[in-house]
DNA sequence: TGCCACTGTCACATCGTTGTAACATTGCAC
DNA sequence: GTGCAATGTTACAACGATGTGACAGTGGCA
């Protein structure tokens, strides 16, 4: 599954584009599957469960927005990515389709390179798939499936991204990375962010751990930070 | 070379501009070069190989984007990370500048906030981190990828600095190095300090490694210092 | 609309690290 | 052994990296 090309499902109804996305996608080692329609599309998610999808804004019928919200809405689905396509000139629906759920957004006509890129950004942050099982370590405890986190079995407050961040080093451990790494994997790869963002929410979150564990949080001074049960 | 500034090519045929790009990146803590032309471009490529390229469309003879071509093409310059520069209105440029292998693009005017984000951004993603094995030495182990070091399985604490200097020294063992050579492999090669930093390094990482570890180091009289598992 | 949670950024405080000098010790040549 | 150069050792001030609290902007929600 890690290894093996990640299953990409198209929706559009344009055949030719389609047709040239999936070349791209197979070079860099993809595995395509193509549907013109909501119908098909839907079909195609419950035979071949794809890793994530790429969706056109205009399609027949029901709309690709809105088809991206039904499958946010599904819990089947509810984690697959998705990458909106829009046509030049349609800025404004960005908005749109990134509240119905959309991971990321790209604008016709784009270069085979650049949705490369994107796909593997998005597949990259995407959680992996399946049944995610609670993380704990030393009595700190994080569950995906409720989205929770307790300490010691008391609750923890935490924000999104305190929360993303936790889940990330939870499930990286003894690794030390870079603010810029973490920007790329908790923040995702193309957002603009100053690096001492990440020190602030190493902060917050620390603080909500608590003394009991904060110290999991370690500074690895001229260089990042690492998540680790060892001492330091 | 994560932590030195980073060569950035700025290739733009209007000098204020080029000059203002320059400003903006040097307060950012990189290095610039400037090229009003390709040719100029390719030599100080050639000469002093950037981490990257900022290229405007415009330029005289030979466009930005068939010199973007052209660096892709190249074996040597295929990997060099290029962010395209161009004047607003011209956004059907973006395609064209995509394809011929940007790996960013930027539409004037910008602010240079914007632009340093951006090109912070794609120096991120260009620069991979390979797979890198701990080293093991008669139960002094560093690892690399959690940026630790254990001696017989005891945490070892050491600053920056002296981390560097033993990553060096434990893939390059049994071999002399003098204080100059060590300057320059560890500190990097354009810094002044002096020669007798080096002992005092020496000393702290001796220091951190104690007893059990500090014999690796040796200090070859009149040369410098050595790491080696064999006695002196 | 106003409230509230969250985010990103800044300014300032704090802490570790760094390079250097000054002095102590060692080893070698004579 | 003596003298000298090389190296070991320590202390310290400057600097850079990180911790910390505050703030303004944003968007959701009642």
């Amino acid at each position: 599954m890690t290894k093996a090309g990640k299953r990409v499902l198209i929706v559009d109804d344009e055949a030719p584009i389609r047709e040239m996305i999936a070349v791209a996608l197979e070079m860099a080692g993809y595995e395509c599957l193509e549907a013109a329609s909501v119908q098909e599309a839907h079909s195609h998610i419950v035979d071949h469960k794809p890793d994530m999808v790429l969706l056109d804004w205009m399609l027949p019928g029901t709309s690709g927005v809105e088809f991206a919200r039904r499958l946010k809405r599904d819990d089947m689905t509810a984690e697959m990515p998705i990458i909106m396509l829009t046509a030049k000139g349609e800025e404004d629906n960005k908005v749109q389709g990134l509240e119905a759920g959309a991971d990321d957004y790209i604008t016709k006509p784009f270069s085979p390179r650049e949705l490369v890129a994107r796909l593997k950004a998005v597949l990259r942050r995407a959680t992996p798939q399946g049944v995610e099982e609670p993380i704990e370590v030393s009595g700190l405890m994080l569950d995906p499936v409720c989205h929770r986190v307790t300490s010691n079995s008391k609750p923890v407050e935490i924000g999104p991204t305190e929360y993303r961040l936790l889940q990330f080093f939870m499930t990286h451990q003894e690794r030390a990375y870079s603010r810029a790494q973490l920007l790329d994997q908790v923040w995702g790869g193309n957002v603009y962010v100053e690096e001492r963002t990440v020190d602030v929410h190493i902060r917050r979150l620390r603080k909500a751990l608590g003394k009991a564990h904060e110290h999991l949080i370690q500074t690895v001074r001229g260089t990042g930070y690492r998540f680790s049960t060892k001492a330091s």
